[in-house]
DNA sequence: CGAGAATAGTTGCTTCTGATACTATTCTGA
DNA sequence: TCAGAATAGTATCAGAAGCAACTATTCTCG
């Protein structure tokens, strides 16, 4: 549980070597913070959606996303962006829930080189069931306790945390 | 350069027909931000330390957790639970900074079950360079523009997060 | 038009991770 | 005291990620 990397005793001396000012500390907190509950709230919903639909958190997002989608379908570059994985990262997740017939891969007529991931019948279906899963797995480990207005709030200063930084490419 | 006819348009983030109450989807949102804004900075932060002190995240809060504790140095067990990183992560992650020589491992005369990880002049001397990467790092994108009453709230709501669960094994 | 840049996807390669199994200690309580 | 549970660490293995290289297509503009 967290040993110590919080309160380096600020007893006067501030040759820590790596925290400095009293902000820099706090930010290197919020950091620390900041991957704790990620990592965390990742791990529930990993355990709580291996156990009911079979499904790995990327999975359901994959699904959720195409679900999203205008026709039920994205590019695969699209989907690279929607959920910040590299290229060859999203050829690979679409394989594998493909295999599983839960998402398909179609040609684009008008323009070849791109290939759509899509919803099939059966990737709808596990959607419906993994949904809830997911989502009250975030309810229960993420919302759980914050009020309506720390909730908004919190989103305001996670948005604008990554708002701030424009772009960057995941697969150059 | 636009002939779109068929641009299927990125969607941001979708979700929709999926989550249910308009807390739910608020929730579900907040975990798209947790996520984005994390990876974001995480992303920045490997690329800055990738370049200058050539270390991985990781590897720095490694090197971080040691330089704050006690003797500047920390059992296997404890640097597992302080990066929460599962028993063989942390295992190899010293392996990789020992051929370093940034990083030396030392037996426990009262437990001889327990191996120390501890910093050498050289993990010293290298974070002495990698910290202040990876505080401006931090401050840059993470803590940039964020006042310091938001920064504390933010704190404080991710900590109630984090709390509000109790524990977990990342390494049964 | 047509050469070269840009874009979309896949594949090969390397690296890192967690789970599991195994060894070596230490602790527990009948 | 001593058998079995618990704890610490490591090794092995399979899974997943990113990068770089490659193919195929489309776009740009000279």
């Amino acid at each position: 549980m967290e040993t110590q990397k919080d309160r380096p005793a600020p007893t006067g001396r501030g040759e820590d070597a790596v925290a400095h000012s009293e902000r820099e500390q706090a930010v290197v907190a919020l950091w620390g913070d900041l991957t704790h509950a990620t990592d965390l709230v990742r791990a529930r919903l990993a355990v709580l959606l291996e156990a009911g639909p079979g499904l790995a958190p990327e999975e359901v997002e994959l699904l959720m996303v195409l679900d999203a989608a205008p026709e039920k379908r994205l590019r695969m570059i699209d989907v690279s962006a929607s959920l910040r994985l590299s290229k060859s990262g999203v050829t690979r997740l679409v394989d594998r829930l493909q295999e599983r017939d839960l998402v398909l891969r179609a040609a684009c007529p008008s323009d070849r080189r791109v290939v759509y991931a899509g919803l099939t019948e059966q990737g709808s279906a596990m959607l419906d069931a993994a949904a809830p899963v997911f989502v009250s797995g975030l309810m229960e480990h993420l919302g759980g306790r914050l009020e309506e207005t720390q909730l908004e709030r919190l989103r305001g200063d996670l948005r604008r945390i990554v708002e701030r930084d424009g772009e960057a490419g995941a697969d150059p």
